[in-house]
DNA sequence: CGCCTTGTTGAAAACACTCAACTAGAGTGG
DNA sequence: CCACTCTAGTTGAGTGTTTTCAACAAGGCG
C-alpha cells in the first residue's frame, strides 16, 4: 500500500464480521457491559469493509452521509481543510473508534476525514444503525456515551492550547497511550506512532518545524523518544506528571472481564 | 443580585413550568420539529429552578451528577480550573443550552460550570429524563443531537486556535451572535455581552490584557464594537469574512416555524 | 473614603513562526 | 547502476506575536 494516490479497495463481506468489531467492544466494555446479543448486533449491523491508502480523504465535508465509519486498524483524522490557513485536525482515531457516528445525527459533516496511515474501515449503512438504536436501547445509550466521550476528548484538545509546545505534545502522547492501551495497541513503555510530525503539529496547533524542536526538547529531557514510527515513553508517570495529565475524561476508568 | 460571593436561591416548583423549556423548544425546532407532547414532556420534567449569582461554581468536577441544568437566563461556562495554570473556558452557554445533558450518560462531568453572569437555571432530574428518552425515542434522538452539535461547536473551538488573536476574537464574536439570535436575543447589529474581558481571554486562549489590544484593534478596523456591555457589529458580512466564519457547524440551517 | 475589580497602556521578554538550507532515505526511470 | 526527484526530518537565523510585569484610571460597593 503506497503512500500518495491511491483509491479504495472494497472487500467481500461474505465473511463473518464477528473480529470487525472486536476493538469496539473491547472499548465499550470499558464503559459498560455488552451482551452477546449486543455484540451481535453489531456485527450484523456492518455493511462494506473498506481499504484506504495513506493520505486518502475517507469522508468530505457537507456532503450528505449514508453510513458511518469504524476505524478497524490504522489511524485517521478528522480535519478543517479551510480554503485559505493551514490545516487542523480536530480529532485523532484510532482502531476501535467510531470515527463519525455523529453524523447518523447530523445527516453531514462539518469535516474531512482522512487517513493518517493505511487503513482499514466498517461501514455501518445508517438504515441499519437507525434500527439497531431503536431494537437495543441499552446499545442505544452505548453509543450515545461514545459520542459524549468524543466530546469529552475535544475539551480537553481545547484546554490543551493554552500550554506551551512541549506540554501539547507530552499531553497528546498521553491520550494516544491510554486510549491505544485500552485496544491493546500500547504498552506503558509506548507504542507504535506512524504519523509524520507534520501530523502531529496539525494536532498540536503548531509547525512542522517547531513539533520538531519539541521532540528533540522532549527527547533530550527523557520524558518521551518519538522516532522512527515509535514512541518510547521512559517513565509513564514522568510523563504525566509534566504534561499534567489525568486520564478520567476517557471515561475508561472499567476494568475490562 | 450582586457579584461576588452569594448563594443560590431555589425557587418554588409550582408554577407552571411552559415557560421555562421556551428557548430550548425555541433551540430544537431549528433543527427538528416538536410537538405539543414532546414540548410538555420536557416541561413536566422540570424539577428545581434556581437562581445563582455571576461567579458562582453550579457544578464541580468529578461529584456525582443527578440532574441536568438548562440554562434559562444569563451566561455560564465549562471550564477546567486546573490547579496550576490559568483558567481554560471550553464552552460557553446561553439561554435554551442544555448545559451538562451529557452527565446524563457521564454519571460525572470533567469541567465546573459556573456563572458568568447571574443565571437562572431549570434542573431536570437524571431519573426524569432518562424516563424520557425511554418513552419518548423521538425526543430522546433530538436530546441526543443536541450533545453532538455541542461537540460541533467544540471542534469550532480547536481549530480556532491556529488563527490570530483578532480573527480568534471575531470569530468567537460571529458563533455567539448566532447561537443568540437563534434564542431572540442577538440581531445582525450586535447583542448584550456582559463578559469581563477575562472571560473573553479564558474563551480564546489569550491574556486579559491581549485580549484588550484585540478589542481595541477590532474597533479601530470598525469590525466590532465591544464596550460597557454591548457588542456592536457595523457590518457583519464583513466580521464574517474577517473570521472566515460559517455558520453551518451550528446546524440551524432550518427556519422556525 | 478606601478597597476591590475591571479596563487600559507601555516596555521588555518569551515563545512560536517564517524562511532557508541541508541531510537522509525511498522510489523512479534512464 | 546511477542520477533524479520526492518526502520527511533537522538545524540556524531573523521576525512577529503574545505574554509578562508594571503602573495607573474609572467605577461600584461597603
Amino acid at each position: 500500500m503506497s503512500r500518495p494516490g491511491g483509491v479504495a479497495s472494497p472487500l467481500t463481506n461474505m465473511e463473518n464480521n464477528g473480529h470487525v468489531v472486536d476493538a469496539l467492544v473491547r472499548a465499550l466494555e470499558r464503559r459498560d457491559s455488552v451482551s452477546e446479543r449486543e455484540r451481535d448486533a453489531l456485527a450484523a449491523a456492518v455493511g462494506e469493509i473498506r481499504i484506504h491508502p495513506a493520505g486518502n480523504t475517507l469522508i468530505r465535508a457537507h456532503r450528505p452521509a449514508e453510513a458511518s465509519t469504524l476505524l478497524i486498524e490504522g489511524m485517521l483524522a478528522r480535519e478543517f481543510s479551510s480554503a485559505v490557513g493551514r490545516r487542523q485536525i480536530v480529532a485523532l482515531h484510532i482502531a476501535g473508534d467510531f470515527v463519525d457516528l455523529h453524523s447518523l445525527l447530523l445527516k453531514k459533516l462539518d469535516h474531512d476525514v482522512t487517513a493518517l496511515t493505511d487503513v482499514k474501515v466498517a461501514l455501518f449503512p445508517h438504515v441499519a444503525l437507525r434500527r439497531l438504536t431503536e431494537t437495543e436501547p441499552h446499545l442505544a445509550r452505548m453509543l450515545w456515551l461514545l459520542t459524549v466521550i468524543d466530546a469529552a476528548v475535544h475539551r480537553e484538545w481545547i484546554a490543551r492550547t493554552s500550554h506551551s509546545a512541549a506540554v501539547k505534545v507530552a499531553h497528546l502522547l498521553c491520550e494516544m497511550q491510554v486510549r491505544l492501551a485500552i485496544v491493546g495497541l500500547a504498552t506503558d513503555q509506548g507504542f507504535v506512532l506512524d504519523l509524520t510530525q507534520g501530523d502531529l503539529a496539525d494536532m498540536a496547533g503548531l509547525t512542522a518545524v517547531h513539533i520538531n524542536r519539541t521532540l528533540r526538547k522532549l527527547r533530550e529531557s527523557e520524558l518521551a523518544i518519538v522516532r522512527d514510527g515509535l514512541a518510547s515513553i521512559p517513565d509513564l508517570q514522568k510523563l504525566r506528571d509534566f504534561a499534567g495529565f489525568d486520564p478520567t475524561y476517557l471515561y475508561a476508568e472499567q476494568t475490562p472481564r
